[in-house]
DNA sequence: TTTTAAACGAGACGGTACGTCTGGTCTTGTG
DNA sequence: CACAAGACCAGACGTACCGTCTCGTTTAAAA
């Protein structure tokens, strides 16, 4: 996202770029430390670029120097402490629903976690007017996992466990949407039984037809 | 939303509550126009309120007095530009795939419509941070659209084309929460083929067990 | 200097004048309070913009608002400090050597006092190198000082005291070019006894022919 | 300037000496050039250590290394620029007053020149607020021209031209005070005229008494 | 109709954070 | 080990808005 480690030879009269490989790993991770911990604390509020410089013990130009917003600062941070974005895979034990129950549980766990519940937000508000950092959040987080849920429901398809005309693409959204809806809303609590309802009522849609 | 019009009876130390008697409509629809024009015009990066006195030829003080925050103003602005968030209704054609379709389609062009794409997704982001402006916009806005779904699916099961055993709160966010996912993550177009093709799956899971 | 206090009819695309009948008297004395504080604790190196708000307890715009660069501050408030440039008028008893003696006495006194040799010092550092602020420097401050002893002069003249052929502007920097050069330049001390050797060696050029 | 380039028989825990030895002129002069040319024409304004390095194509390091201050550098530059300051002589021609109007009409034409006076008023502006820098100025600079006056007033005095009982060092600053005064404060014009003028008074002041 | 108190436009105020710039130090090759 | 290069920490710069606080000036309910 902001690292383009070859500003390809390209002849425009450059705002000067950083020499990437004299960037200290130090200062790197004390600001993304200090991102999360500020996020954590006080909310998306008091998250200036000045107070993570603070709390990093680091110049804010160093900060201005390797992201061009708070967001994408956050947005690393995010990513650093989450999960291998691109190794994500989901079980397959054969037995589909109780695989999707693990996962989508585990999703809800992660969503209700208080640790990673205010980053989360913040980052999703961000991308909310901010189509550049949306665009990077989908393709590095969001859709590696949607692939991961495709992934499974192909096999699942194969294995005759689910509608072969069925679009496993808009299946997996029958599954995660209605969890971001009830998380990014709030209208009502997330739970693992809330989870499972859902997957139930997308399983018997998915069943092929008799 | 913020105005609870207590008029003077009190005599506590309150902080000085406004005579909204004496309000300046004229004022009022200036400020909530500027809004939505502004936010059109430079996205919710440039809506200042500041910007917005000034567009609305109106004091500062005129905005603090009657509103507590920027998304305030954005949220009495859509609700203002919007339908009626209280009378709304489900059609019950008898025929619940074509009402829902019909809806769901209908939906899927106002979050298409560029008018309301940009004031809705400043809302909701400001949303994911200010739990208490979630909730005013979730109870007077949200609320009442997903009671108009629910009511419609208790129908449909009452007429016995809906599994009696299916919760309809869960039933309705599988049909919203897809299409909710796909417009704020921007992860493949939001079309009405999508719609229809969540519907079909939706409703295959609501069926009645034979 | 700063106040321009009718923005001629003029029609350029004037930046906006602040409103001078609003400014607040008491940040003003505030502000230039500060600054004299400051450059007599720190010296002219920690008269930061900054700090001299901070001091104030002040916003920084208010001093932006007011004033085009830190040294038109330090003018101001050096000239509220000192006498009224305007009504500068020497001594005449009769007796020109007595008269210039005890005013050239006066002036070394004041530029050996510690509380005016830094704001005088930084102020002259400034208008070397801002002949905007040195003119202003020059008109409001030195050019009247500098008549007053071209009056004197002019009525030693009248009086037969002086040769008649003699430019009392060029026998008045004789007066105080000395006395400056010896301040500015530290080469040796600033003395009553320097003082009077140079008027002395100056009356004596300047003495009637016989 | 201010390094007395003991070598390194010292082993004191000093902050590192650089070895003076090895030090490049060839960065020296680049630095030194880059520093006259930034003050011509950008003023004192852009003189920044950056801008020189920049300018000279060498590492702010190399600067630092070398120089306490920016004015250090301006200084180094001028002297090497300017006359030998060491050996300063005034002409004598037995003609006193031929011989000063010479010079005085000479240092008019110095400090009109626009080449010197950048530089020149950046120096003298420095050493009003840093003393330290004063002092050096003076000494190597301002003194042995005085000093040169001196000589030949002394001269003079015991040719009989000027009065024995006359302070010469006091006399010189008569003749330089006046014109250091016109020159730095910019009250009126600095010309051959006035040059001649200050003279003309000065010298009636210090005949000797009949 | 007159009075009069509050809402109004305007904008100055004390602040916070912005993103940029420079100062001076430290680090990393290169010669 | 001096050097060019430039990343680093630090902090001032001047600007933009924040939310509060006067200022007159409408303006609409009470007298």
């Amino acid at each position: 996202m902001t690292d383009a480690p070859t500003p390809p030879p390209s002849s425009s009269p450059a705002p000067k770029a950083p020499d990437a490989s004299r960037r200290s790993e130090r200062s790197r991770r004390a600001i993304l430390d200090a991102a999360l911990e500020l996020i954590g604390e006080t909310g998306f509020a008091k998250l200036t670029i000045e107070a993570i410089a603070a709390r990093a013990g680091v110049g804010k130009q160093t900060i201005y120097r390797w992201w061009p917003s708070k967001a994408a600062v956050l947005f690393e941070a995010c990513v650093l402490e989450g999960v291998d974005p691109a190794g994500v895979e989901l079980p397959d034990t054969g037995d589909l629903a109780a695989d999707l129950r693990t996962v989508l549980r585990a999703t809800v766990d992660e969503l209700n976690d208080p640790r990673l519940d205010a980053p989360t937000r913040a980052l999703v508000s961000e991308t909310a007017n901010d189509p550049e950092l949306g665009r990077a959040l989908t393709e590095k987080v969001l859709e590696p996992q949607l692939q991961a849920y495709a992934r499974r429901l192909r096999a699942a398809q194969e294995a005759g466990q689910v509608d072969p005309d069925a679009d496993v693409r808009i299946a997996l959204e029958l599954l995660v949407g209605p969890l971001f809806h009830r998380w990014l809303n709030r209208t009502l609590p997330l739970t693992h039984a809330y989870a499972d309802a859902v997957l139930d009522l997308a399983l018997r849609g998915l069943a092929p037809r008799p």
